[in-house]
DNA sequence: TGTACATCAGTGAACGCGCGTTCACTGATGTAC
DNA sequence: TGTACATCAGTGAACGCGCGTTCACTGATGTAC
């Protein structure tokens, strides 16, 4: 027994993590300081050794973590074609494209996995299978598989969309979400073999 | 009269930017540092300022100069249905993908656009406009600004594909580009209305 | 029951290093007289 | 023709600062006897 409770390392880990998610999406790995996580997440410098190897052993397990959050929020979505559909209405959104720290990891963080540790890429690839293979599931429930390059393209395009979408002017930045969603959409349609998304559900952000 | 010849310092001007250029796209804006990028030029740190107000100049000009790069090069060849064609094949070819410093600005510089200041974002918007206006023109050449939306939505689709390939692993990346390639180019077709790429240009990459 | 010791998450100062930026200086070539 | 001076692109050392990382230490709580 030690006198912090059993579970009290395992929740100052999941402090920084969170809290490097957050660093990391908003300023790029390169823009954030251990001792700003640190602070961050309640505590100094120092103590950072104590739960990481290194800054790069840190970088892999916060995308790790991140793309394993999106799938556990996605994933219960994506069990329908209208949670595709829904998703991807909420990924294309505005709301999405103005909260970078709490959004979406592959749109913020694509190209620090390039360029990242080989630990990184391979953790990145190893979740984003997860998530599109639950995708893919909607296509043939069978084979998952089969339908994973067809999702992850589908996927990338919603990727690269937000990502402009946040470089660019407010309005261009909306005229480009409102059409992406559109384009997205119709790739999906395809994809499902013809479902089409309900009326309300079309309705909604637009 | 100096004694430097009359264009030298627009050539050593010109050397930097080409060389902040290639730096940037591969190792990020927060990851090259100035000596760095000027010993590349053949410079020493100290010159530096003789050429830019500062790094954030530097960063707007680079961006500027890199997407105006490319529509130059680009420009020619969006003059007909197949030239953008022939534009898509190229931009997701496996050529392109190993390529970052030679490669797209807006696939390697996107996230520090986005992070970047007022100066670099507005350099970026102007000269992604005329990009996609080339584009646009394809379809109606008398209202380009009518397909603009739709031509950034492309494009857009295309920057995510390309720099998902780059972070995931070879095999998954071949596949990628090859899907990637077949909706884009689906996507160009209903854009264009009905017009479809030649077979030569289908197979070139497939 | 009281005292000495073990445990260990976290502290905060310090390390060497590279960053963006500044500046006195160099050196090659021009002009002035 | 020869000498003094002006020009200016580029040099390279130095500035303060923040980086990733290390480490001696703290302090709260447990166990030993």
């Amino acid at each position: 027994m030690t006198r912090y409770a059993e579970d009290h390392k395992a929740a100052t880990r999941r402090r920084i993590l969170d809290a490097a998610g957050e660093r990391f999406k908003r300023d790029g790995v390169d823009g954030s300081g251990i001792a700003a996580v640190m602070a961050d997440a309640g505590l100094t410098n120092g103590a950072f050794y104590a739960h990481f190897d290194s800054k790069d052993d840190l970088v892999a397990h916060v995308v790790a973590d991140q793309v394993r959050h999106q799938n556990e929020r996605a994933g219960v979505d994506l069990g329908t074609p209208d949670g595709l559909f829904a998703f991807i209405e909420d990924y294309l959104s505005r709301e999405h494209r103005d909260s970078v720290a709490g959004g979406c990891p592959s749109a913020a963080l694509l190209l620090d996995v390039s360029r990242g540790s080989a630990a990184t890429r391979r953790a990145y690839g190893e979740e984003l299978v997860v998530m599109v293979d639950a995708m893919a599931a909607l296509v043939d429930p069978e084979d998952p598989e089969g339908g994973r390059i067809a999702a992850m393209s589908l996927f990338a395009a919603m990727v690269g969309i937000l990502q402009l979408a946040r470089a660019l002017p407010d309005d261009l930045a909306d005229e480009l979400l409102v059409r992406g969603r559109h384009d997205v959409l119709r790739q999906a349609e395809q994809l499902l073999g013809g479902r089409t998304p309900h009326d309300n559900l079309r309705m909604e952000h637009s």
